[in-house]
DNA sequence: CGGAATCCTACACGATACTG
DNA sequence: CAGTATCGTGTAGGATTCCG
């Protein structure tokens, strides 16, 4: 799931895969949701609403891998697992929150822009058109 | 090209927005770029090494849709266009420079926290391995 | 110079089913 | 409970060509 970033100039390479992790559609999500407290998987499941199985799996995977997140096993029956951010998975937390607040204190300022551009732009979307709207003209 | 995200639980969906928005594969490293000066479109391509046009295209109207970068079309003659950082797009690209940051600083405990899942789960497991870099080899 | 239009591929993600 | 396996889809992003 990672790897979406190819090579980009090797300077600037560790920011990408930083940014590429935290900036997929889920993950930094899990670590919000790690924060404060350790977690179960379907715990964590239910409290990252939406989220797919998969998806979650494979996020917590590569969270693991690189050192974020600590995977404890518990030889319990039925068997139990619990998901805890590391210290170093904490430090990455921290800076990731303040950019967390940054978009819930401005959603209503991007929203504004956005209106603003859409409305200068005369109601065109960015990229491709989708200007037909094909209904399905009958659903018996 | 930056709506990736569904719809999320209602409270999480401004940080789901941002964070794809920065998340994505360039648009950090645009935002990177454009703090200290203004760049016309062709530099600003050369500044970010391998991207392509299509997707600057794209991720600069979508970060000037959003209120973070300010286009400004100068009428000379070839045309000429510069991209600035609105001061709503410095705000943002403070916290995530800080981001940025410890990616920098952190690059090697990244890799060495991999290096060691990969050795600890390596020997075993023959199944897909995540988070492969792929390198081009070659860049012409 | 600064794009737009088009084609194409890889992969992120979802849905579903099965397992220990 | 905590996953693994598999299939199908949308779409981000690359390469190329064309335009004012």
């Amino acid at each position: 799931m990672k790897p979406r970033h190819g090579h980009i100039s090797e300077s600037c390479r560790p920011i990408s895969e930083i940014l590429s992790l935290i900036g997929d559609k889920w993950t930094s999500l899990i670590i919000g949701r790690l924060r404060g407290e350790p977690l179960r998987f379907n715990e964590l499941k239910r409290r990252v609403d939406g989220i797919s199985q998969k998806v979650l799996t494979a996020s917590l995977r590569a969270l693991v891998r690189d050192g974020f997140v600590e995977r404890i096993e518990y030889p319990t029956v039925p068997p139990s697992v619990e998901y805890r951010l590391t210290p170093f998975g904490h430090e990455l937390a921290e800076p990731l929150s303040v950019l967390q607040q940054f978009a819930l204190d401005n959603a209503s300022r991007m929203e504004a822009a956005r209106a603003a551009y859409d409305a200068r732009t005369g109601g065109e979307k960015p990229g491709q058109q989708k200007t037909q709207l094909i209904q399905p003209a009958t659903m018996p």
